[in-house]
Parts: C-alpha cells; sequence; structure tokens
RNA sequence: GCCGGCGUGGUGAAAUUGGUAGACACGAUAGACUCAAAAUCUAUUGGGGGUAACUCUGUAUCGGUUCAAGUCCGAUCGCCGGUACCA
C-alpha cells in the first residue's frame, strides 16, 4: 500500500527468473526478426493495420513510466491482431531535435549530436527491455541528414505553394530560450518549455500558413475517431466564428475602418468604436488636441506584457481619439476610441462597441460614461450587458426581430447597401515556424540580392547542419548559424551571385509532422516515401500518446497532412483516424493541513493509512500528485524492471485501471500482478501436464475467458483482461492436475501481455518458438453459456431470494418458481400483500409488486 | 466565465440494452506450514443491527422518470484537463 521508496523493491525477490527468460527471448526476437514486416500483397486490405506510438523525445532523463504505458497498450493490442492474422505495421523511432540537447551542449561544450546519439542509445535499449514488438528496422530520427533531407524537402513543397512566407510583426519571445515561439507553445503567457514569461519581439521570421487550412482542419475533425476532449480543443484553437465585416466611415472623410462583429443585428446599439493600440489608422484619426493623450497611452500599452493586457486586466482602460465615426445604419456620429481591449491579433483590429449587448463593451462604457442604448429586450442593463436572445428594439427594420433572423436580415441589408459582408474569423493564426536556434533542419532558402528569396534546389537537399564552435544563440533574433561565414556565404542558385542562407531552424514540431510517413519506408534515397507502400498502410488505425499534445503535434501533423494530400503525395485527408489518449500515471503524495506536500522520504506509514510527517509527528494526509523529483515520488522503469520484471511491469502499467484515466502507482499493486506471474510459473513447473480431456466447468470456465480476453483486448480494456485470466488461473490452482486442452489455450491468452514468460513456458511444452507467431485460440459460444444462473427473486425492487435454476427456463415456469419460493411468499401473500404486478426478465429475475 | 471529462469500499478499480453494486487486485484480520520469520496456501472483509436465520442502509448532494437507477433526466457541490478581453 505504501509507495515505498525505490530501494525497498529489492528486498521483494521473486522466485521465477524473470531476468534470464526476459533477455533471452529479448534476443530470439531480435536475431529472428520476429517483428519485421513486410507489404505482403497478398493479405487483404482489411487485414493490414498502421498502430503507432507517439515517438519519445529521447531525453537525458530517461524513460519515464509514463512512456510504457501508452506502449504496452499498443504493443498488446499489435501482439494480439498478428495472432489473429493481421499484417501489423508497429514502429518506433525518436524525435531528436530540440531544446534540452543543445542547451546541454550550451553548459558542456559537447556536441547536440554526440549527447542526442548517447541518449537514443540509452532509449532503445531501455524500449528493448520492455520486450515491445517493434519492427527496429525502421527506426528513424529526426535528426540524422537522411530524414531531415526529406523534411526540408516537404518545407520546400510548402514554400513552392505559397504557405511559407516572411514576416516581420511582434511574434512572441522567449527570453531564455532567446527563441521566438507561435501561439501553441504559449501556456498562461509563459513558454511551454522553461516557463519564462514571454515577452513580444519584432524579428524576421517564417511562417506557415495554417490558417489556410483553418476550415478543413475544423471540418475533417468530424471524421476522426478521437476522444471529444481533443476534439473540443482543436475546435476552439481554431475559433471559428461566423460575423460580418462591417465599414464604418470616419468623419470629415478621413477614411474608412472596417470592424469584424458576430452581431451585426446589434448595429443600431453601436454608441462608439474602438482601435486597437497598434491599429494603423490610429495616427490619421488622432485629432491635434489628444495627439499627447493618445500617445502616452499606446506607450503604456506597448509596455505591457499581453498577459497584463488579457489576463491580469481587470480594469478598462482607453483614451478618445478626437475623431467620430459614422453608424452607417443610421447615420449617427459615435466616437472613436482606442484601448488595448481590443487585440490587433484578430479580426480588423477594430470593433464597434454595442455596450448594452457586450460585457467587454458595457464595462467600458460603464467607465468612461458613453451611452448604452438597448437593441434587444431582456435582461437588466443597468446591472450587466444581457447578450441573450430577445426581440429586437430601437433598432428600425430589424424591430421585432430575434436573434437569428436579425443577424441574417442585416446582413442582406448590408450587402445590398455595399456598407458590409458576412464574414467568418478564426483564431488561429499562422504557424510562427523558424527558431533562431542551433539544433534543428536549416530552412533550405537563400537570400539573394537580385533574385530575393530562392530555394535550395531540390537534389541538393540535405542542407546540412554545420558545426559551429559555440551553439549560444545571439539572443538578437539570429541563430548561431549565422556565425558561419564559410556557411552562410554561398551563390544563389539561380543567377549564381552572392547571396546568403537563411540562417533560421525548424520547430521541433517539423519532424515529428510526418514521421509516420518515413516509418513506411525508411531508406528510400529517391523519396519521402514509395506511394505504394503508402497506399498499402495509411491512414494510421490507431495512435496513442499523450493528450498534452492536442493542438501542438496533432494539429500541426494534420495541417502538412492534408497539404501532402493535395500535392497528391498522400492517400488520406487525415494521418490518423483513431487516437487514445493515454492517462497520466501520476503518484501519492502527503499533504501537510495548510495543503502542503511533504517529499516522499520525510514521511512514516505508522499503520495501515496513516501517514506521520517523521520531523513532526504530525498526521499526513494521502494525496495524488504528479510524480516530481523535489517529492521523491518518481518511480524509475529500470528499477522496476530490474526488481520483478518486464512482464510485470508491463501487465501491471495495464492492470491499474483503464488506459485512458490516470491512476496513481502503487508498487504493492505491482508485487499483485507480480504474484499472478508467479503462479503462472509455478503451476507450469510444479504440476503434471495431462493430455486428457479436462473437466467441463473448467472448459467452460476456459471458453469465457477466451471471450473475454479477446473482446476486452480487442477493445483496449486491458485491465478487465487481466481479472479474468487471474480469475482462470485462480481456478486452476485448485486441481493438482493440469490439462493441456485448457493450459495451452490459456498460455495463447496471456501471450500478448507476458510475451516472455509465455514464451519459456511455450518452449517448455516442446512448442516451437515465437509463441507470438500462433493462431490466437477461438471461443466457442455454447461453451460460454451456462447450464444454471442464478436468478434473484425481488419483491418491490428489493432482493428477497436468490436461486439457482435451469438457464433458459420460460417466463411462465420462472413466474412460478419465484411464487413458490417460501421467502417470497413470506414478503407477499404471507404478510398480507395483493400482487400488483409481475415483472420477469428470463435467466435475471422475476420482480413482483405488492400493495 | 466558457468548453471537455470525472465523482462507486481503507486503496486501485469492476458492473452489455436500466435488471444480484463492489468482479479482480492491494491492504487488513484469522488460520495452515515454520523453532521463528519471510514466502506460499486457505478463509473472511462496504457500513450499522442481530447468537443466528436475517434485516436496515449504501455508488458526491437533492429531486424526478421507472416494477427496477451507479447507469436515464433536472438542479447543486467538488475535482481534473483545456481555454479566455477572440468582438
Amino acid at each position: 500500500m505504501t509507495n515505498s521508496p525505490p530501494h525497498l523493491y529489492y528486498a521483494c525477490m521473486s522466485k521465477y527468473p524473470f531476468n534470464t527468460i526476459e533477455q533471452k527471448w529479448q534476443n530470439f526476437w531480435e536475431e529472428n526478426k520476429t517483428f519485421s514486416v513486410k507489404e505482403d500483397p497478398s493479405i487483404p486490405e482489411n487485414k493490414r493495420r498502421y498502430v503507432l506510438d507517439m515517438f519519445p523525445y529521447p531525453s537525458g532523463a530517461g524513460l519515464h513510466v509514463g512512456h510504457p504505458e501508452g506502449y504496452t497498450a499498443t504493443d498488446i493490442y499489435c501482439r494480439y491482431l498478428r495472432m489473429n492474422g493481421y499484417n501489423v505495421l508497429h514502429p518506433m523511432g525518436f524525435d531528436s531535435f530540440g531544446l534540452p540537447a543543445e542547451n546541454y551542449a550550451i553548459q558542456t561544450g559537447t556536441h547536440p549530436l554526440v549527447t542526442t546519439e548517447k541518449n537514443i542509445e540509452h532509449f532503445r535499449k531501455q524500449i528493448k527491455s520492455l520486450g515491445f514488438c517493434y519492427d527496429w528496422d525502421r527506426e528513424i530520427s529526426t535528426h540524422t541528414k537522411e530524414y531531415y533531407r526529406w523534411t526540408q524537402w516537404i518545407f520546400l513543397q510548402l514554400y513552392k505553394m505559397g504557405l511559407a512566407y516572411e514576416s516581420e510583426t511582434p511574434i512572441n519571445w522567449c527570453p531564455d530560450c532567446k527563441t521566438g515561439l507561435a501561439n501553441e507553445e504559449v501556456k498562461d503567457g509563459s513558454c511551454d518549455r522553461c516557463g519564462t514569461k514571454v515577452t513580444r519581439k519584432s524579428i524576421r521570421q517564417w511562417i506557415l500558413g495554417i490558417t489556410k487550412y483553418a476550415d478543413r482542419l475544423l471540418e475533417d475533425l468530424d471524421t476522426l475517431d478521437w476522444t471529444e476532449s481533443i476534439k473540443a480543443q482543436q475546435r476552439n484553437w481554431i475559433g471559428r466564428s461566423e460575423g460580418a465585416d462591417v465599414i464604418f466611415q470616419i468623419e470629415n472623410n478621413k477614411g474608412e475602418i472596417p470592424v469584424y462583429t458576430t452581431r451585426p443585428d446589434t448595429l443600431f446599439g453601436a454608441t462608439y468604436m474602438v482601435l486597437s493600440p497598434e491599429h494603423a489608422l490610429v495616427d490619421t484619426i488622432t485629432t491635434p488636441e489628444q495627439r499627447n493623450t493618445v500617445a502616452a497611452y499606446i506607450e503604456s500599452a506597448a509596455k505591457k506584457s499581453d498577459l497584463e493586457r488579457t489576463d491580469l486586466a481587470k480594469e478598462k482602460t482607453g483614451v478618445f481619439s478626437g475623431s467620430y465615426a459614422i453608424n452607417p445604419v443610421n447615420n449617427s456620429r459615435i466616437p472613436i476610441w482606442i484601448a488595448d481591449y481590443v487585440l490587433i491579433s484578430y479580426g480588423s483590429g477594430a470593433i464597434m462597441a454595442v455596450p448594452a449587448h457586450d460585457e467587454r463593451d458595457w464595462e467600458f462604457a460603464v467607465t468612461f460614461q458613453l451611452p448604452i442604448i438597448p437593441v434587444l429586450e431582456g435582461g437588466d442593463i443597468t446591472q450587466e450587458a444581457y447578450t441573450g436572445d430577445g426581440n429586437h428594439i430601437n433598432s428600425g427594420f430589424l424591430n421585432d426581430l430575434n436573434k437569428e433572423d436579425a443577424i441574417s436580415t442585416m446582413i442582406d441589408w448590408l450587402e445590398k447597401k455595399k456598407l458590409g459582408k458576412k464574414a467568418v474569423n478564426y483564431k488561429l493564426r499562422d504557424w510562427i515556424f523558424s527558431r533562431q536556434r542551433y539544433w534543428g533542419e536549416p530552412i533550405p532558402l537563400v537570400h539573394c540580392a537580385s533574385c530575393g528569396t530562392v530555394p535550395v534546389p531540390e537534389e541538393e537537399l540535405p542542407l546540412e547542419l554545420p558545426d559551429v564552435a559555440s551553439y549560444t544563440p545571439s539572443g538578437t533574433g539570429e541563430s548561431p548559424l549565422a556565425t558561419i561565414p564559410e556557411w552562410v556565404n554561398t551563390s544563389c542558385p539561380v543567377c549564381g551571385g552572392k547571396a546568403r542562407r537563411e540562417t533560421n531552424t525548424m520547430p521541433q514540431w517539423a519532424g515529428s509532422c510526418w514521421y509516420f510517413i518515413r516509418y513506411l519506408d525508411p531508406e528510400n534515397t529517391e523519396s519521402f516515401a514509395d506511394p505504394e507502400k503508402i497506399n498499402y498502410w495509411m491512414p494510421v488505425d490507431l495512435y496513442v500518446g499523450g493528450a498534452e499534445h492536442a493542438v501542438l503535434h496533432l494539429l500541426y501533423a494534420r495541417f502538412w497532412h492534408k497539404v501532402l494530400f493535395d500535392l497528391g503525395f498522400v492517400n488520406t485527408k487525415e494521418p490518423f483516424q483513431r487516437l487514445i489518449n493515454q492517462g497520466m500515471i501520476t503518484s501519492f503524495a502527503y499533504q501537510r493541513k495548510d495543503k502542503s506536500l511533504v517529499s516522499t522520504d520525510l514521511v512514516e506509514e505508522t499503520s495501515p493509512d496513516v501517514f506521520i510527517e517523521k520531523a513532526t509527528g504530525l498526521q499526513l494526509e494521502r494525496v495524488i500528485a504528479k510524480m516530481s523529483k523535489s517529492l521523491k515520488n518518481v518511480i524509475n522503469p529500470d528499477d522496476i524492471i530490474h526488481s520483478f520484471g518486464a512482464d510485470s511491469m508491463r501487465m501491471y502499467e495495464m492492470f491499474m485501471g483503464p488506459l485512458q484515466v490516470s491512476k496513481p502507482w502503487s508498487t504493492s499493486g505491482l508485487s499483485g500482478v507480480h504474484r499472478f506471474l508467479d503462479r503462472v510459473w509455478r503451476l507450469a513447473s510444479e504440476r503434471t501436464i495431462e493430455d486428457k480431456e479436462a473437466p467441463e466447468p473448467l472448459m467452460k470456465l476456459l471458453h469465457k475467458t477466451i471471450k473475454k480476453v479477446s473482446l476486452d483486448t480487442e477493445a483496449l480494456e486491458f485491465n478487465t483482461a487481466i481479472a479474468q485470466m487471474m480469475i482462470f488461473i485462480n481456478e486452476l490452482y485448485k486441481a493438482d492436475t493440469l490439462y493441456s486442452e485448457v493450459w495451452e489455450p490459456f498460455i495463447l491468452l496471456l501471450a500478448p501481455y507476458a510475451p516472455h514468460l509465455t514464451e519459456e513456458i511455450w518452449e517448455n511444452l516442446g512448442k516451437k518458438p515465437s509463441i507470438a507467431d500462433h493462431a490466437w485460440p477461438q471461443w466457442n459460444e455454447e461453451m460460454t453459456k451456462e447450464d444454471v444462473v442464478l436468478v434473484v427473486f425481488q419483491v418491490n425492487g428489493k432482493v428477497r431470494a436468490k436461486v439457482e435454476i435451469p438457464a433458459g427456463l420460460d417466463l411462465e415456469a420462472l413466474k412460478e418458481q419465484a411464487f413458490a419460493n417460501e421467502r417470497i411468499q413470506e414478503w407477499t401473500v404471507g404478510a398480507g400483500k395483493t400482487i400488483v404486478k409481475v415483472i420477469a426478465v428470463p435467466d435475471k429475475l422475476v420482480n413482483i409488486v405488492v400493495k
């Protein structure tokens, strides 16, 4: 029960020799290429499966217990599919470009290539020690030039389609990582990777036009078998809204201001306008009297971080520009204000303000005493903005219409008068793609004074990452590559004149946008993958990984895939048909009364479930927390494998609970699973195996077990499949004889779960390895049915008797049984009750309703 | 605030279409084996009452639908994840 510190595991020694067994079979699989897979055309399409794990970033910390969770789930599923005659593609690789290796290089002077390859070695060894059925011949790493050659090639396709463009507008900048970040990499105003507060910085950068695909990224979500939560996150992130662009004329012919609104029906209630401080027209509309005030406001707004301008801002601020605009529906003169609650990055950076029906405008209007005119009935606009539906008032031709009708009527009117038009907007921004760092794919472009930006010819790819003396980013917005003149200075591929290479690199997400395609054809030097192989395997049938990539990797990869689809290079609109997110493996932690947490090594369990802080003697509450070094509750997979074996580790992670939910690690729970495997081993080694017929009850249990394990494995419900196998073993334990006709099928059922142990037992039975190539056992439906069933008799819905009766008894006979039952009689006629109604469900129950 | 998910024993969790709540496992208690311990095996184990047969009660809270609700519907509370002046 206690979450013992790691050194205590070793005390729990097992009897079955998992260390030697596991090493032996891992060697066997490797030498025999048991899990190598080919595109066999004779296997029909419905018998091909592509099962993919999110590949890891090979960090210096090594494998975390969270990794094997998803990997074990797909491993069991793949082994199950193979045994059922499927041709299964199940590869593994490494997402090996990225900042940690580079930061380590800065600290130590070691080349990122050296540490990365060392980490990959370590990860590969750790992953192999769990006995997964990957086809290691297909392993890829995104940092190798053979791989990034094609990442660069895809970038050039994007460039040629006009989807990659250069820009110099303010972007998110992490002062610690010294690089620009995409919107998706900013969480709560901080860098997703290092937690440093993000600032704004204006630098030249490469941007990918993901917004051109916004509609398709949104629509095609409906075709995917993903969890609602991830789809919802992507929908929210794309943030599509429908409304209208409306043009407001500035008084005295100073120009016009287009605004975007989702509520064109409230146009009669627009009593002022607001421009974002960064809006291009601010200068034009500011009157001489207001110039100083406006300039001061813009300066103060510019100093604020995004976080201060949005999250932290409770009070609305702003200044009057001095100018007025004309409301196009009623020609009323409305003031134009400058306020930072309007963002330059959304819509046109300017709004019409309808304080009666918009919370933000209401707050602003109240603060600055601007008029609030209701145009919909309902609510109390003296207290708050009313955003609900209602009949329109004070709205000319919209009066008496509801919200929906008024919106369409107004849009028609605007379009007819050429004052505006229907419009769609997105929260999604284009993808800021360049990084001012070293350890990433060089962007294969050349800047020529006469030809402009020119792509590196495809046949010259890969454009190799050069060696640098110092990895430290300049911080000025240039990558360390800029410091190598012999690399930067080149000739223009078009005119042959002097030119400079692009010095930015790609973000870590680039490599993971298409790695699942490279697995199909990892050695190909002619193309990124052979179309025939793509046709054979794609799309990915099942993709398992963490939910933290909901709007990063999963959105970017979908975008690239759609581009490749449009170019005819891939055969599907979507890369990942089905997605499952494994839950996080958490750990227990101990909490004081004041909610502060105590490191696990400072806690003692004095009696069951009583936890005491050693230093103070105060009782602590056990809570669930993320594993963290500071709490000393991190579980290291290597320790677990060493003390309990990979099979125990695999099975425990599956037995903990449903794959999709997060659950706390418990080492005593692990030992329960280990005990089960040990019992299997002891049955195999201690009992005599008989070829004679097994008793019928055992055969029935076997068939029920085959059915349950098959259906649950298919549905990825591994915890209940394991429970059924435990029931089966508990039953086998009761007899001295082990019948081969029940034992052998059981070992096959267990094989995907505990592959090493079952290979060994299988071989000891005199069978030919590998058990992974053996056919999955089939159940006989007749044998899963019981002859006698337990039926309950209820009176008024309360169980009053339980009886065993022959299965399939007809309803009348069933009712008769109930009435004849002594206990039922006591509760019905015996108690002087009148029978009102009788409900009978075959093989289940009889419910007698009495008064 | 908004979106998504979840609330079941001491603990991790089970429970087809609504039909025996708590399978399986951990922990605990007792017993067997042992000089003893560990390991192993067996039994019991939601809570209350009763010598017992049995009985009352129980799936976050309150209410509803139903012969029957962990499951369906409504409201409330709590937890987790995401997101937030997006006009």
